[in-house]
DNA sequence: TATGAATGAGCCTTCATTCAT
DNA sequence: CATGAATGAAGGCTCATTCAT
């Protein structure tokens, strides 16, 4: 499905990409260096832009569809669980999303770092904005923080995860940390809800 | 101080460099946008991105200075109350901060969104690396969570703070987001504190 | 091994390099002249300079080699003999290299005239300087002229050389011319050593 | 006659047309480093070159005029005492001549090694070919070399003479080696000639 | 499948010079 | 006498992409 050719220019890509960024790479290098011509290069892809979609794709759906399940099972939660049953929903869903981001170091760096100049740009924000109806829940009637805050919140956690992932950092370590800061999160909103349903009550 | 000519200059730069960012955007489209040629343009400043720095030095000096600021209020607090201090820190230091972005709101996403090849690339990282001695503190016997998360925690706090400035909101709606968001963080973090010290009576 | 394209390139370049000089030339001229968009160039060449080599390595190389024989053979001439030998040697060794520079005339002008730019700019006087451990026996006890004589004799002969092949002449005459000078230079030398030889007597 | 203004940019001008020749040099950074703007220059001047010119015409005008001088002493020698008498004129001559160019060392050097660009380019060359008429007398029947050799070698001597004073050697070392050098050349002509004349009797 | 020659637009920068003030 | 803003042309070079073979 994918030939020698592909493959070879698929590493050199990687690298190159991973180093310059998507638009400061030079698409001549990375198929010269790759030991083919820029011609042939052609006979896979119509554009520069298709060679970054075929090393991200994947990933990048495995990404979305993980969010997107994460999204789903808060959005199954009776109202009154959003905010107990979300910091679980996360705690538990986050093992998987975290090891297959880390399998995936690589593809991710692209993703959040290397895509200026792709539609990939601005992918995390682009997924949150997305699935952001999955989220709104959690702002109404019984949460007392804004659309605004809630939305922030949300893309700062996942910007944070990408950060994680891409410290450099040892699995276990980052499992430590993230499952630290779910801790801060979950704590920190259970908290303030509530402070101020206990203010309402005055 | 700064002729008409420049002034233009800026004013179209800014919109280009907004636009499409340091990099993609071209010095001479600018120029000529602005009436002039491109000779014109070298009699004022030495390389492209020398009209980048003009833009936005004042602002990001602005923003070193009013972090370096927080982080040097932190460091003077003794140990024991680093962390109950830490917070109310933050929220005293917010507005002025808050207010300084917010006034500045194109040079802040010019630093945050549209500095790559520049000097300014990676601006908050660096700032926040740079400073990071301050914030060691946090990390340590008496606060249960590893440096890596605290650094992680830091760095997506002036993430956040960024991205609010950025949302397009208003003042107040921003104002009161951080300070739910202030709370959260810090709410949290008191509260993990406090369970695991209770582990430890254990 | 060399397209058409570059063949058309080489002749048009070499016009204008010869009128107007290394540096002052204009490639993209040079390239519109020989019906060519800048770009088909630099799929040729990586700089400008390597337009002027291709045009210029193997006359040089062909000089240098040229001049390192006399050289050679002047080394290994007993001390005693050193001065009437490298008349002889000079004058055997002419005319294979006067032959040499008549073929590659406008080789030859790039290289002594038009190279400023290029790394063969002062070509002769480098190759001297490298040469010049040759040269130095000439100088010494048994010599009177001084090192500064004799280097300013060697290189002024080369310069003559140089000269009278792009002076426009007929291979013939230019022989003839070089012959005498020669014969000029080998027995004013001789009578200079044989006239202070006999002051030394007194 | 000459301002403060001016002097100060003759002597910055004459560093960098030194350094870097005449075209190279940058007339704005000359003007910049002398510490005015070009409009100031150009009400001195009308072009760049104007500004060599001023550096190196009393120069250049000595040097002319001196090896005028030399040539009309050579004309006015009764044909049959050409020989000899050149090498005496050019014996008696050469003190004044190296005197002056070692008084004007560094408009000398702009003259034979920085002139590119200029009217004073191949400045040497020119004045040869303008007195040529002078030597002419030197070939002929009664001697035997041809126009070319006699154009080659003084054209050659006054060269070897430019490099000498640009020798960076002293005064003294080089005026010894021009009075080899002159024993060298005129030694070997008339050897040549003596040489040429025992032939023809037979 | 792969070549490799060629395109054409674009890049940032430098220059000598002019001219109104 | 001097300023300094502006010109306008030119410079070398890189790029993603196309296309006949």
């Amino acid at each position: 499905m994918i030939t020698k050719t592909q493959e070879k220019i698929h590493q050199v890509a990687m690298q190159h990409f991973l180093r310059d960024g998507f638009r400061q790479a030079s698409l001549r290098k990375i198929v010269a260096e790759s030991g083919f011509t820029s011609g042939a290069f052609y006979g896979y892809y119509k554009k520069k832009e298709d060679l970054f979609e075929a090393l991200v794709k994947d990933t990048a759906d495995g990404i979305v569809s993980r969010i997107t399940k994460i999204g789903e099972s808060v959005e199954k939660l009776p109202r009154e669980q959003v905010f107990s049953g979300m910091s679980e929903m996360f705690e538990s869903a986050l093992p998987e999303l975290l090891d297959f981001l880390l399998e995936h170091q690589d593809e991710t760096r692209l993703l959040l770092k290397c895509s200026d100049g792709t539609t990939y740009n601005n992918f995390l924000s682009d997924v949150m904005d997305h699935e952001m109806n999955y989220w709104e829940k959690i702002t109404g009637e019984n949460f007392p923080i804004s659309a605004l805050a809630s939305n922030l919140l949300i893309n700062s956690y996942f910007n944070l995860l990408g950060d994680a992932v891409l410290s450099g950092a040892a699995r276990e370590e980052i499992a430590k940390a993230m499952r630290d800061i779910n801790d801060i999160y979950s704590k920190g909103m259970m908290n303030l809800l509530k402070e101020r349903k206990e203010n309402e009550k005055l």
